[in-house]
DNA sequence: ATTCGCGCAATGTTTCTGCAATGTTGGAAT
DNA sequence: ATTCCAACATTGCAGAAACATTGCGCGAAT
């Protein structure tokens, strides 16, 4: 459980930070918009509690921000403007819920478990070919339902595949997605794993081939 | 959109429904517990506003009862009894949000419209892997009803791969759930950790064991 | 003062992977 | 049709990652 605390008030940070941690939560703490924004930039969090007053604006607007980003993580906001105008801005700007300071640490807590129960769903991304399945986000492929084990090279070559299911990989595009920038290969290495790759799906009756595209790349598609 | 409103006291009754119809909003009302209960049974509501005090009893007392029932409404407590221990303990037993009398409508409304943008779906309070349990809400983890005290790392270990049991979560992901970002780990830290847990689970003969992905993460699974 | 948890690092183990040697194939040019 | 060549396929292998395990010492909590 990992939570982001967008406060400039040091006292009240480390409050909070106590009273978190004896219930487990991870805190990441942050002083302002814009590091909140650059916090949240790559990594998930499950709640953001966000004070309004911050040096650098008001903290409400960041929520559109986030919405608009497609961050669904549950917010709560935290402030003395405790009015109920500013209650029910925040509420409408996308915010989860709303509480005045000064309040009772087990309070927050106890709105915090209440928005965590509901739990922010992404639909699951699945590409299907042949009887394959690829579970995109947890990078995770699938026979009929039974996960399979891949190396991760194989593993890339067959996400980039079926991501493209279909159509031509160009070999270029593939050595990209299965290789890091700072990796240079100076052989057919990358033949070679979709050598194996293609071995591997063909034993396992996948219902499924790597078709070569000669001078151009590579091919995934349901057999038959 | 349709709601349900159990309320007592009439004036408070008449006042809201006149309030929520400007709204669009249908509202049928019932005066107790128990009519409340014949309510929900068969027609499936929006949201329910929930007034402690009624005549045959206390309105928390419905809530657990609802959840037991598969009835997934987001719940909203108001009350008159508006002290933090209550709130604390509304919101524990199940309830979205809690607001204490008197209250200005449109904050009613702007929190109705907070707790229906959220999924209708609830996660279960407690999640089972092999004779492991997890109750997510307090991070507390069980062996056969028996609390499992665990070090914190290896709880934040455990709470991330329960929380996606049976899904690859990707070491990444792992290790934001369990370090904060002011804490940098420079070695295999997060191995370690996942080796002590699972040599416990196996200790323990927890039913449920972590294996590896290579290259890409950790899995937790029953065994067999 | 003592215990406990943690990060770290040294060491051992397993599994991958880049490479290269060698075999195969498709099609352009004759 | 035949030849020839570049593109691709396959596979063993040794070095390299990735991961597992364990002990240690520091520091926080009790």
């Amino acid at each position: 459980m990992r939570i982001l605390l967008v406060e400039d008030e040091l006292d009240m940070a480390s409050a909070l930070n106590d009273a978190l941690s004896k219930h487990n939560i991870v805190i990441d703490h942050v002083a302002s918009i814009a590091d909140a924004r650059e916090a949240v930039h790559g990594r998930s969090y499950d709640a953001i509690l966000l004070d309004r007053q911050l040096p650098d604006g008001e903290g409400l607007r960041l929520i559109p921000e986030l919405r608009a980003d497609n961050i669904d993580s549950p917010i709560i906001v935290l402030t003395a403007h405790n009015d109920h105008e500013g209650r029910i801005r925040g509420l409408d700007l996308g915010a989860d819920d709303y509480m005045g300071k000064p309040f009772v640490v087990e309070e927050l807590i106890a709105r915090l478990r209440a928005v965590l129960r509901r739990p922010t769903l992404l639909s699951p991304d699945i590409i299907r070919v042949g009887r394959l399945a690829f579970d995109v986000a947890h990078m995770e492929p699938s026979l009929d339902g039974k996960q399979l084990l891949l190396p991760r090279r194989e593993l890339l070559v067959l996400a980039a595949l079926m991501k493209r299911s279909g159509r031509t990989v160009i070999r270029e595009a593939l050595v990209n997605a299965v290789y890091s920038f700072d990796v240079e290969i100076q052989s057919n290495s990358l033949d070679a794993h979709v050598s194996r790759l293609r071995k591997k799906l063909a034993g396992l009756n996948a219902g499924a081939a790597i078709h070569t595209i000669r001078g151009i790349g590579y091919l995934l598609k349901a057999s038959e």
